[in-house]
DNA sequence: GCCCAGCCAATGGTCATACGATAAGAACCT
DNA sequence: AGGTTCTTATCGTATGACCATTGGCTGGGC
């Protein structure tokens, strides 16, 4: 019996067996491999497909069903719940949707939900950020800067950049937001990287936004934060409208893929 | 006798076995019952505490695990995440902690996030709202003047009031999030409920928010909404400081008790 | 022919038991 | 005392049995 792990992202899923099936069979879904409304195949069924017993088959659903995913009922089965029901903000689903399958219409909703939180997070982040926050969103910058002159990883430093900023707002709620915002802003940032001298222009933006918010200068925070969102969102978009009607066929896809 | 019982439609817990140890389980750690970092006691005991097979005990952790509220693993047991683990936006995390829990923090924090989402939402909800999602709110605002009127549930017209908002930004995710609003806005409005004139004096309120966006003004909507929400903000913090210390000992707390 | 009642069977729900796998903590050796 | 091995508590997985629910089928009555 061979596994045969097709998935390699980022982690390995050596993992133990209800994880790796929750994963496939949450990702399956998002993928819209069964679609909404219909039941995924019996019990036995899926024991089979996955190789594990029942006891783990049923654990995993009962996961998703947690997450929104599913219900589940006697002769009903276990069916695909509309998509407004999935728990959006459940760093799992969003996950897999961004390694699966993040649509256009997803990716305008989060571009719009960046644009509202992020500029009052800035502007509370201004006014009670932490020196100790001001200072790991400062070292996330100098990640950034020194992937922009000896080469590195921009992106990650980005993002670390933008989820710092969150935090420093000091309010859980958009802390937790951060998480989800993050598949946004992690294909955003790779559409801005690849245009030439994005990260180098985008550089001199953070660093605007990062001064103002150390000044405690909420309205010149938010406006620099404006200036960064719109940029990328313009990004996004060309982008988006260029690959408008290519198919999803094809392997695994690459994050840039994935759109 | 009737006037109390408008609150939670919630049904009993007269479900089957998974259901009501997820919801059993989830209340007491959000409660605080097993403290942060703490582990659980084992599964046969837990089985034994609530009467029930440790498959059904098993699947219920796994339920909460999804929801980012514990993590298992062999010998170190069921632990309770810290907090900022959880998913706050999960609705029945959200639903748990407004029954038990409010603490002044996450009040805080779900009062400072209404006021950031709802003025974005009804801006675009004034520039895209369909007629159907205008019929809806406007319905709910029928529900809520006949409750003024002739007595009745306020609170529940209320919600749909603001949900209905939300829903009709056309956002999916302002969508989910307005469930997660609800726990905010529920103790919100029975506050102002409970104020003379309340209902009567909010009743206009409305009235002007939803006039502002069935004429499609963004700013005319956004003003009026935050008036609305400045009202309800100032009403709770009064509330809760005149409660600050309160002990919440005693049997399950009525709503405004939860505070 | 149409409709309703009652039965049937598919499917998830629950239970019990057994054994494997892991890692914290104790015991042990050096 | 420090590191290494061993013990063992606890979760992880597997299996098989039976219960409970519900949609659909079946048949009878109007």
């Amino acid at each position: 019996m061979h596994s045969l792990r097709l998935i390699s992202p980022t982690r390995m899923p050596a993992k133990n067996a209800h994880a790796s099936t929750v994963e496939a069979l949450g990702k399956s879904i998002v993928a819209g491999q069964y679609p909404v409304g219909t039941s995924l195949p019996p019990e036995p069924q899926l024991c089979e497909n996955f190789g594990v017993s029942r006891t783990v088959v049923r654990e995993s659903i009962k996961s998703l069903v947690a997450k929104g995913l599913l219900v589940t009922g006697p002769k009903l089965g276990t069916r695909v719940l509309p998509e407004d029901q999935w728990n959006w903000f459940d760093p799992d689903v969003v996950s897999w949707l961004s390694q699966k399958r993040l649509s256009a219409d997803f990716l305008r909703d989060l571009q719009e939900l960046r644009r509202i939180v992020e500029p009052a997070a800035i502007r509370l982040a201004a006014e009670r950020a932490t020196p100790q926050a001001l200072s790991s969103i400062e070292i996330a910058f100098s990640g950034m800067k020194n992937a922009v002159e000896n080469g590195g990883d921009y992106v990650t430093h980005d993002l670390r950049f933008h989820q710092g900023l969150l935090q420093a707002s000091g309010n859980r709620l958009l802390v937790q937001m951060s998480k989800v915002l993050g598949a946004l802003l992690r294909t955003s940032f790779e559409i801005s990287t690849v245009k030439k001298n994005g990260p180098a222009l985008s550089l001199s933006m953070h660093r605007e936004v990062l001064d103002a918010v150390t000044a405690r200068q909420p309205d010149r925070a938010e406006a620099a934060i404006l200036r960064l969102i719109d940029g990328a969102k313009h990004d996004i978009e060309s982008v988006l409208s260029s690959r408008r009607r290519i198919p999803n066929i094809g392997r695994p896809a690459s994050p840039l893929r994935a759109l």
